[in-house]
DNA sequence: ATAATAGTGTCTATCAGACACTATGCC
DNA sequence: GGCATAGTGTCTGATAGACACTATTAT
């Protein structure tokens, strides 16, 4: 509901005496980069946590929505133009409001996951704060500040279970890519390593997944031959969804 | 993240003066009843939007999560014993932040949904507010309150989607059931026909789903040979899923 | 030539949809 | 018997996994 709703009180509780929350919001943003699941990262500068790495974000201003929120840290954090970043479509992952997730105050975040194609360092917004990919199989991002550590593993899983049945891979791709790139995007998030005829065969038939580069460009990833271009078709869902191997849901 | 990150700050803000939000939950709770699906609304009591039907919900206290927050809305309002309320799960939608969404002051709503058994009708939580099983399918429900057709409609498209994926059908049905008032779930909410067989030969295949209740007892739904009874297993995830047929994700 | 990547074709096991048929209860 | 629901068996078309094979580039 929203505030108000008289009778509804139940006993001791005053809604006019409502504790004032803090509303930020918290990114995880996920590229692939050298075949592997990075994710950024900012340092923090001061307590708590000071020198811990944290996912980028901050709060929500008065006039916007948790969304705007986003896509303007997004936009800060990663020094990424507007018109990027408009395309860009941060998808909320959940909210988080333990009492004690902060321990100064009431902090009420709202997560959400981001997908970028391989990018140049994050500029970091311009100022000292740093900002870095980090890799994220690897144990080097060591305990996050707050909660974020769960809110990353929250927002892994769900990119992993996304990848199965929306298009959602072709947002780490660049604009135009190969079959082979978005098949790398797969395998990196899940872990495995997928047959390449079947791959395509799945991808090709998967009507509004991807759509073939008209002109006959095409473009090589070192040696061997090169690869046909395709850019994201305008489907979104997946039907019927690309399952992952091994059937289990990914623990 | 969470308040201050120093260097952070862009321009014209200040953490300092972050506005208070008032921080609720909203609860979309289904039930299948009758073959049809039922929302569980609350008459308003007060301005705005006096008389009309809102999702129930209510303030997050302070020293409680927005999860904890929406189970005790959930007992209050439908007034089942605390440890029904305890085995059931309401699960996280989104977050409904924009800045407009209360007339009144700046609202940040968490909204949850649930999903139960036919049960009797609700207590209404003791007191003068009005709470009822609304049919979701007619345009009995005009227009809700504040932005609560928008959360309703987010909320059965997600439990639409998650019927495909997870085991969650079972919670609408009670400890024990039959396989056909399972398929009647699906049908319900998918508004689609199945065929029996192949639906029985899904459910009792995939690993997990569902156990027979060990003493042969049995249930008749009125005539008809008797069904044996099942309960839920341990298994939340399906996989591979139970696709809606169509293909299509529903629009 | 060899390595490396892109792309094609095919066989097969599995699974979902369709549907015929049997079983067991009530009237 | 007739009807209604529960439950079984089978056929078939679609699909995913496995994998052999060809194509085109760089070195």
């Amino acid at each position: 509901m929203s505030p108000d709703r008289p009778p509804r009180v139940p006993d001791d509780y005053d809604p006019a005496d409502f504790v004032p929350f803090a509303v930020t919001v918290d990114l995880a943003v996920f590229t692939v980069r050298e075949g592997h699941l990075h994710v950024l990262l900012v340092e923090r500068g001061e307590e708590p946590y000071r020198g811990h790495w944290a996912l980028p974000g901050g709060f929500v201003r008065p006039r916007e929505s948790a969304g705007q929120a986003a896509r303007r840290e997004l936009a800060e954090e990663t020094g990424l133009s507007p018109d990027t970043v408009a395309g860009l479509r941060p998808e909320q992952l959940r909210t988080y409001s333990d009492p004690d997730r902060d321990p100064r105050m009431r902090v009420v975040s709202v997560a959400y996951t981001a997908l970028l194609p391989d990018l140049p360092e994050p500029r970091g917004g311009g100022d000292a704060a740093q900002a870095r990919w980090t890799r994220h199989d690897t144990g080097e991002l060591g305990r996050l500040a707050f909660d974020h550590g769960r809110i990353l593993a929250d927002g892994r899983r769900r990119i992993g279970a996304k990848l199965e049945y929306t298009c959602l891979a072709t947002a780490f791709c660049p604009p135009e890519f190969t079959l082979g790139e978005l098949q790398q995007v797969y395998e990196t998030v899940w872990g495995v390593t997928l047959d390449r005829p079947n791959f395509r065969r799945k991808v090709l038939t998967s009507p509004g997944f991807v759509e073939p580069v008209e002109g006959p460009p095409r473009r090589t990833g070192g040696r061997g031959k090169p690869a046909a271009l395709y850019r994201a078709g305008t489907a979104t869902a997946l039907h019927p969804p690309l399952l992952r191997p091994e059937g289990r849901p990914t623990p």
